[in-house]
DNA sequence: ACCTGAACACCGTTCAAGT
DNA sequence: ACCTGAACACCGTTCAAGT
């Protein structure tokens, strides 16, 4: 599925089952493996070609030989994480388009550490997604969207899911900046009634649970109704347009 | 403004005009002025201390004094980019919000190599953006949007909003990474009218121009109409949960 | 084919010191 | 108050070598 670079396939067989000595019987596989399980436990910082050749007892440089660069290391993260969205069978195109968009959320919060890896470049292995772009153009489709905004309708469904997605489960600073939890509390705390009375009000319903007004990401304070209404929201809209 | 951390504010003033050696005259504005114009000539890769310290003629270390740490002058750099978003005046709460939202876009794509900044990370720097979020909340209830759905409300919107315009101007690939936009015209190429027909039939119309299917960012190919019809599904979307 | 080892050109940051 | 200089613990990656 994720294999890497292509480079290390096929063992040529002729040397069996035997371990050589300076063999480390890495794998593709097993990088990728070990890679999402540092990423999982230790954070995104841990996730350095040094730190995983640790892991796996090995010189950093034996990873190179499996992913010849990092970025293709992170490429594999990205295909494996992204190959948990079960495609939704829904008839009607708008329960798909909330299951759909469900099951991309629910896919990066089972990983939540690599959000900033997919909301943060551009990704270029994309062969696996086609089932997914095709089957929701096939949706689009359905719904009504007419065909010279299609373009459009995609990119809007696309881009937002994607986009709050990566935003909800955006990187929370390093410990090494410490206090600016407490600095954000402070602020929140002093916000001025006559100057932001809307503000003012909703403060307590806010506070770590909204947008620039949080100091936890989603892996600890999910928005799980605010992503229900935004489903909700994108569905409405994707229906306006089908005048 | 950006006030970097306060710590270096106010001069004493009893040393008067003189220059002393070893003195450089930096100052918080002045790296930061220097932060961006580095950002935006010279992509985010180029954003270190040390790079910026050379460009400033000065050591690593100076710089230190006016930001402790790097993420303090990386929260300058966004606060800065951000302070750009002028609010928006129209009547309607939907000309209002449409209003809103271009002009958000319109500050990200004036430095647009800072996005991925704003959209990896939590940011703690929020006291300059009350306002925004104060008009915000305000236009929501003027649309109608019930108490118990305001916060789901600006949430979508925000998430929605910074979510779109971060993925649009997303990192590229580095040119280590050379060969992966010819690789991805290859995908494209070889897309099958049989098992994605509707993606078959769209490619051309889609290539380079939508999310997943790109191999270049918003910098050089923007997103104007897909952005135009994403702000109307969230206009009209929003006016859906006013029931 | 697959891995080790040394080396290069980078990072952010601490600590002690200068003026 | 503001900056230098040396040093530490990291990075990704290249290159030559081993088996």
């Amino acid at each position: 599925m994720a294999d890497g670079t292509g480079t290390g396939v096929g063992d040529g067989g002729h040397d069996g089952m035997r371990k050589r000595a300076g063999r480390a019987e890495l794998s593709p596989e097993k990088v990728l493996a070990k890679a999402i399980e540092v990423i999982d436990s230790d954070g995104l910082e841990a996730f350095s070609m040094r730190q995983l050749a640790k892991g796996l007892g090995v010189t950093p440089m034996a990873l190179y030989w499996h992913y010849p660069k990092r970025h293709d290391l992170v490429r594999a993260v990205v295909a494996e994480v992204l190959s948990d969205v079960v495609p939704a069978h829904a008839p009607h195109w708008e329960d798909w388009l909330r299951d759909y968009m469900h099951r991309f959320r629910a896919a990066i919060a089972r990983h939540p550490n690599v959000a900033p890896l997919i909301g943060g470049q551009l990704i270029s292995n994309v062969s696996g997604n086609l089932d997914m772009i095709e089957a929701l153009l096939t949706r689009l489709e359905e719904a009504g969207v007419p065909e010279h905004r299609m373009v459009q309708a995609y990119n809007s469904v696309m881009g937002g899911m994607v986009g709050f997605v990566t935003q909800e489960f955006a990187l929370v600073p390093a410990q090494s900046d410490a206090g600016w939890d407490s600095r954000m509390k402070e602020v929140l705390g002093g916000i001025d009634a006559e100057r932001h009375p809307h503000l003012h009000a909703m403060r307590s319903r806010m506070e770590n649970r909204s947008f620039i007004l949080r100091w936890e990401n989603g892996a600890t304070k999910p928005m799980d109704d605010s992503f229900d209404t935004f489903t909700e929201v994108m569905i409405a809209g994707i229906r306006a347009l089908t005048v």
